[in-house]
DNA sequence: ATGTAGGACCTTTTT
DNA sequence: GGTCCTACAT
């Protein structure tokens, strides 16, 4: 579809409206009868791999380029940065006219929020100025930090204060019988107040505050656009209510089967219930044009009713379920058939494995590496991963907005880079240099992040050398220690960073010192994008097999998919209650669906985590059987009921006898060992991360122990 | 100050 | 099962 959307745009000579008309024309009835709709509020139902985007995409064509509504007129929301850049880029591809300013409020919920907030919205009524700046977790952990040293505040548990903090903001307490309470109610009253007065806010405090200056704003878009509406919480939800007031118009866009991230706040019955609130008529796009029929069957044995998600596709080859020792056999096994895939031509890019945790991906990175398997692992990377360029950044936050405590601490701090002075001096210090004459306490950076403002001001030289202008007046590179092997690298980044700064200042014509707010303000928002944009991101198109959780999957799709670890106990996690484990089925479904040609599901006999069962997992039962290969793997269940029954009754019968084999417990004893692969050998050796054994035929191999490939005799 | 028994929790993650 | 941490003991 995309390839299309290229082809089309390169012709230029065809106008924006009749390059609408000529692509609206290759939806089908139920994508066009959605971007025509005119209602005033309208959900729709749209299935896996149904075209969604591109019928958000077309909506906001059409009621720009047909029904003649600015852009301006437009809130398009999205949960990820990548989503509203695909949205951004798609509809300059296809509107040649369209730029990125009228596009201001598309973007994330949080992102909008910003944009609103230091805009529109009058954030002094709340003891902000418009410059205030966003603190992502860490910071606000830091600020945990401060508060508790500077208030001698007693706080337990303080490596998961940030899990305890979000349960008491949500009136609930983790660690529930703790004997002796601590100042934890006490921290929260006295964040709100440091935030205020370090004039940062929070992702939360971002939309907090927007519900709460909406309504007395002027701001009134027309048009309130949703991408991935299932995931909305109750706060998202208002806020969508707010905007749209009573004369916007809502269109909102989801599929309320990939509800997997319901346990951070949002999901549930938001369709349901917006239907109900709003009167919303709502609109079905049910044809999945990715998967082949067998993937989809198999699919719709997991959704609710099943009826309404048609294919167009061949029924292509039957799911395999394979079983495996433990999750190490199972990657030298991944290894020797990706391998042969590839020489049949499938790409590396085009190929998947999918896992439950982050941390599975450990043991298929060590074992890929070790069989040069091209691969990437989709972890999440912040800035902080990055400590020059972060550094930096808290540079640019604390120079363009003065009252940013945090950022001071950490610049004067002892930290890789910065200052290094030692905490308690740099608290007195930062007491005086909050105090109303800021007493820069002869610390040169202090004096130059005080004086930035006015230095903006008057600095009159050409912008191109402005970038290395700002480097040297805060002689940023005494503070990247210049001895240190990674000075030149450092050096690069910080340097790109500014001259990304300074391009953007002068293309959009727009004063520095307002760009470099925009930049430093923002970067906890957009932080992944940023490191994109700096570091040199080569591993983008590579031809690399991908490895990433189940979670991550969602939104993407690959010709070949694995899915690992589908036992009991892991798919699903065994949770609380009945809601749980629905969306423990909806995650799986995702996975699945994420398949365009073949799919292979694996479940091991001894898994490596605690909680796990080595025994299948009861959906791999759920789907039909004749659109599966494989060993046998236990009876099937007819109904939801029955296999909850069975959920049940294997944990019963499991945890009674989990006690009874352990090899692992036998180690020290034994010297004779059986490995699947080489057969019979003698420990020669071990420690307590590895044992070497000799094997007749194969000679000396070193094993990692956490991976267990043998068994003692 | 230092030692240890017993409790709670363990996953998924964007902004 | 392993880890972290509190609460109470010396």
């Amino acid at each position: 579809m995309s390839a299309d959307i290229n082809r089309l745009s390169d012709n230029k000579e065809i106008s924006p409206v009749d390059l609408f008309y000529e692509s609206f024309e290759k939806l089908n009835e139920y994508q066009k009868a959605a971007v025509l709709d005119y209602r005033k509020a309208l959900l729709v139902n749209a299935h896996v791999g149904s075209g969604k985007t591109t019928v958000l995409i077309h909506k906001i064509l059409y009621l720009h380029f047909i029904k003649k509504l600015p852009l301006q007129s437009m809130v398009v929301l999205t949960f990820t940065n990548k989503a509203a850049q695909e949205i951004k880029d798609r509809l300059k591809q296809l509107g040649s006219t369209i730029k990125n300013d009228d596009m201001k409020f598309f973007g994330t919920f949080h992102s909008v929020c910003r944009t609103l907030l230091s805009s529109s919205l009058t954030v002094e009524n709340l003891g902000y100025t418009k410059e205030f700046s966003i603190a992502d977790g860490d910071e606000i952990l830091e600020l945990y930090d401060r508060i508790m040293i500077d208030n001698n505040l007693s706080i337990k548990y303080k490596n998961k204060i940030k899990k305890r903090m979000d349960k008491v903001k949500s009136g609930e307490t983790l660690y529930g019988n703790m004997k002796n309470d601590d100042d934890i109610n006490e921290l929260m009253k006295l964040l709100k107040q440091e935030k205020i007065r370090c004039n940062i806010m929070d992702f939360d405090d971002l939309i907090d505050y927007s519900i709460e200056l909406l309504p007395i704003s002027q701001f009134k878009p027309q048009w309130i656009i949703i991408d991935e509406f299932q995931d909305c919480d109750s706060r998202q939800l208002k806020m969508v209510e707010l905007l749209a007031g009573n004369t916007g118009n809502i269109f909102a866009v989801g599929d309320p089967n990939q509800v997997i991230y319901s346990w951070r706040g949002g999901g549930g019955e938001v369709f349901e219930d917006f239907k109900v609130k709003h009167n919303a008529s709502e609109i079905s796009l049910p044809i999945n044009y990715r998967s082949t029929t067998t993937i989809l069957n198999a699919a719709r044995s997991f959704l609710k009713n099943g009826v309404n998600l048609s294919g167009v596709r061949e029924s292509g080859t039957p799911i395999t379920i394979k079983k495996h020792h433990n999750r190490f056999n199972e990657a030298v096994y991944l290894c020797q058939r990706i391998k042969s895939l590839n020489s049949m031509g499938t790409a590396y890019k085009d190929i998947a494995v999918f896992y439950r945790k982050q941390k599975d991906s450990e043991v298929f990175a060590e074992v890929f590496d070790k069989h040069d398997i091209p691969f990437e692992v989709s972890s999440r990377k912040t800035l902080r991963d990055t400590p020059a360029l972060y550094w930096a950044l808290r540079l640019l936050k604390a120079a363009v907005n003065n009252r940013d405590k945090s950022s001071i601490v950490f610049l004067l701090g002892t930290g890789r880079y910065g200052v290094g002075i030692s905490q308690k001096k740099v608290k007195d210090i930062a007491q005086k240099f909050f105090k109303a004459d800021a007493d820069t306490c002869g610390i040169e950076l202090l004096s130059k992040i005080k004086g930035f403002r006015e230095w903006c001001g008057n600095h009159t030289t050409s912008l191109e050398e402005t970038a290395s202008q700002i480097y040297d007046y805060f002689d940023i590179a005494m503070y990247l220690a210049p001895t240190s092997i990674t000075f030149e690298e450092d050096r690069r980044i910080v340097m790109k960073l500014l001259n990304d700064i300074t391009e953007y200042s002068v293309a959009n014509n727009k004063d520095i010192f307002e760009v470099i707010g925009d930049y430093a303000n923002s970067s906890s928002l957009y932080g992944n994008q940023i490191l994109k944009e700096v570091s040199n991101n080569i591993h983008q198109d590579e031809d690399t097999v991908k490895l990433m959780t189940l979670h991550a999957s969602k939104g993407l799709e690959f010709d070949y998919v694995f899915i690992s670890g589908v036992n009991l106990g892991n798919i699903p996690i065994i949770s609380k209650g009945e809601e749980g484990e629905k969306e423990e089925q909806r995650l799986f479904f995702v996975g699945i669906t994420r398949a365009r040609d073949s799919l292979e599901i694996s479940y091991h006999v001894k898994p490596d985590d605690f909680g796990v069962y080595g025994v299948p997992s009861p959906y791999l039962r759920m789907i039909p059987e004749e659109l599966i290969e494989s060993e046998d793997f236990g009876s099937r269940a007819s109904s939801l009921g029955q296999l909850r029954r069975e959920i049940k009754d294997n944990i019963d019968k499991k945890s009674e006898s989990s006690k009874a084999n352990c090899p692992a417990d036998n180690v020290k004893h034994k010297v004779l060992v059986v490995h699947d692969k080489y057969g019979q050998g003698e420990v020669i050796s071990e420690d307590e991360n590895n044992i070497t054994v000799e094997f007749p035929v194969y000679g000396d191999k070193t094993f990692t122990k956490m991976f267990c490939p043998l068994k003692y005799i």
